[in-house]
DNA sequence: GATGTTGACTTGCAAAACGCAAGTGGTGCG
DNA sequence: CGCACCACTTGCGTTTTGCAAGTCAACATC
């Protein structure tokens, strides 16, 4: 994938960074779904490939979304975790939830939750980015 | 491009429909740049080659994004414009400009509208799409 | 301390997507 | 009827993706 930016669009500037299929799924894991190490990517439903998540990790590393640090416990393996910049996107991924639990029938989205970003989005991230701080380090 | 959906994750879904460096800046130029037809978009900064476009136009229209419709006066001309369906997706559009205005330093865009969109982003959306209302075809 | 296992990649390779340039075909104009 | 214009389509070389197999350091067990 390239990395020079094409414009200095801000949507342009985005999709430089992440406009591919599968960025925005390790960031939602690392966000909602408490994952933080590669063998818990690996597990995603949408199967990525080992070789596309190390490219993916290494590039959101590289783009300052994530830091990468050595389990203290068990050295064999890696944390991953969201810095602020990455925080920083929950609006857009909620916005774009939101858009799609309306345009997928078969969407796995619950409703309640969707509720509760459209009425508490603030709240929402709030209660997102404070599971983080209370555990790890951040920026 | 892969057509099938991977998993009803929301997140998931909307990028196995523009999760690609493309997709995004056709409806940008569309719902933003009042850009219409296909040598409009081969005119933008970014240089989407001729297939590609071509390519992502007819996703889009499958996907329900956007319609395609001769032009009345010049025959030899078509006319793309969003539906109510690309029009939901401007919150989370522009959510995705405030992140790339706060972490591209070279960022395009204007402040003043930077600004327009954190204070006021619902009446933002209004104006859009009224410019839209007024004189074409939506749903 | 040799042996096996686990976790995180790396490598190889075929298939798909991309990017560029050149060609095609319908439409309008003189 | 000839020509230009606009919206594509086609060919083709390059890049990225996807899948499978292999590597290698860090433990764990014997």
């Amino acid at each position: 994938m390239k990395c020079l930016k094409r414009s200095h669009c801000p949507i342009a500037f985005a999709l430089d960074i992440f406009g591919d299929r599968w960025s925005l799924l390790v960031l939602r894991d690392l966000l909602f779904k408490g994952k933080r190490r590669y063998s818990e990517f690996m597990a995603s439903e949408e199967r990525i490939s080992t070789n596309i998540l190390s490219e993916r990790l290494e590039r959101l590393e590289g783009e300052g979304l994530i830091t990468k640090s050595r389990d203290k416990t068990n050295r064999r393996q890696f944390i991953y975790a969201p810095t602020q910049k990455s925080f920083d996107l929950l609006p857009a991924i909620l916005e774009l939830s939101c858009w799609s639990a309306k345009y997928d029938p078969k969407t796995a989205a619950p409703p309640a939750l969707m509720r509760r970003i459209r009425n508490d989005r603030e709240g929402f991230i709030r209660e997102i980015t404070a599971r983080f701080t209370k555990s790890t380090i951040l920026h």
